[in-house]
DNA sequence: TTCTAACATGTAGCTCTTGACATGTCAACG
DNA sequence: CGTTGACATGTCAAGAGCTACATGTTAGAA
């Protein structure tokens, strides 16, 4: 149910098509929540069938624009108010660190080099739409702002442990013998 | 078909039944990839039939303890070799962040208390995992120890981030008007 | 001895999500 | 005028994942 309360903001905010959507959820609500086309486009049906939102305009090639409605607002709110967050993450990425121990350390290292070239480019693309975007503009951007934020400073701490993960692999961290990680010189981290 | 590789890794390890991989879970991997006890016992049948773990044991109450096979542990390297990496994110909590601007700033800001309790609670979890746990006993506690160190720093960026909204939302950073987040006193965060 | 809580394994039905298929429009370029 | 690429909307089948249901065992406390 995450999926249609994430339509219903985007569209209390400015009306879009499903095309819009799906383009802008890659560069925001994307990178908390995923979504395909395939996805929205009956999510727009359905939620146009329940009265969450409306059509309001259309355009060339078959484009349709919804907006939320007033009853959708108060179900996204209601959503907020009375539903319990669900704290779980899902992060297919780190669940494979989890597994580096089975190769062998020269390869965990080249695996995590990977990785990281990943989270570079994808908080070089944070920091440029920072910079690009006018974030006074409305209530949304200026709620998108916040939630940028949190990833600029989550890829870079990513990117950080990276570093440390690897410096402790190369110090032998994953053989048998070799240093602890987190006791590094003997001495206990943070 | 990422929780099966996850499952490989654990029996690769050390020998468990369904029941220990469920809650162990909870503590370790499943902080980045959730799963409940109706979607592993299935997981492990199909891997037995399928060769990758086999049972190596039996205990009171049924209990059933599996271990990877060398097939197993093939195809988990060949997952990490070959299939590229999902980098996408899945988390709800966050999702929810992007629609507080629909509350009324008073009520964002007791959203976000409760969201930063939560994590408190689970960095206190970490924190108290890391003292308790002998990190240098085998190779995939080791790895393990890379792991939740990551998580260590995701909580405790995540409720510096929350710091950090608070401020901005107290200062009317979501109302029309207000000054834009990001760019407090007039000057841009890093 | 009886009760309770933790141990232990499974199944069934439903929803969510993905990847592939399918179709058509329009603008710009050569 | 034909081709290409972006725009635009959809469907469908298969698999992943969640909630609830279902069953039985064992240790320890009262």
């Amino acid at each position: 149910m995450s999926l249609r309360h994430g339509l219903l903001d985007l569209l209390a905010g400015e009306p879009m098509s499903g095309y819009d959507l799906s383009r802008f959820f890659s560069v925001s609500m994307g990178n908390v929540w995923p979504a395909q086309h395939s996805q929205i486009y009956p999510e727009l049906a359905k939620l146009t069938a329940e009265g969450l939102i409306a059509q309001t305009g259309e355009g060339p090639r078959g484009r349709k624009v919804y907006q939320t409605t007033e009853a959708g607002l108060a179900a996204l709110r209601s959503w907020l108010r009375d539903s319990p967050p669900d704290y779980s993450i899902r992060q297919e990425a780190q669940l494979r660190v989890f597994c580096l121990w089975v190769l062998p350390p020269d390869e965990a290292l080249a695996y995590l080099a990977r990785d990281r070239a990943e989270y570079v480019r994808h908080l070089d693309l944070i920091t440029a739409t920072i910079a690009a975007v006018d974030w006074g503009e409305n209530q949304v951007r200026r709620s998108s702002r916040l939630s940028i934020e949190f990833g600029r400073r989550f890829y870079t701490e990513l990117i950080g442990w990276i570093d440390w993960a690897a410096e402790q692999i190369a110090a032998g961290a994953l053989q048998p013998g070799g240093p602890v990680p987190g006791l590094t010189a003997g001495a206990r981290l943070g």
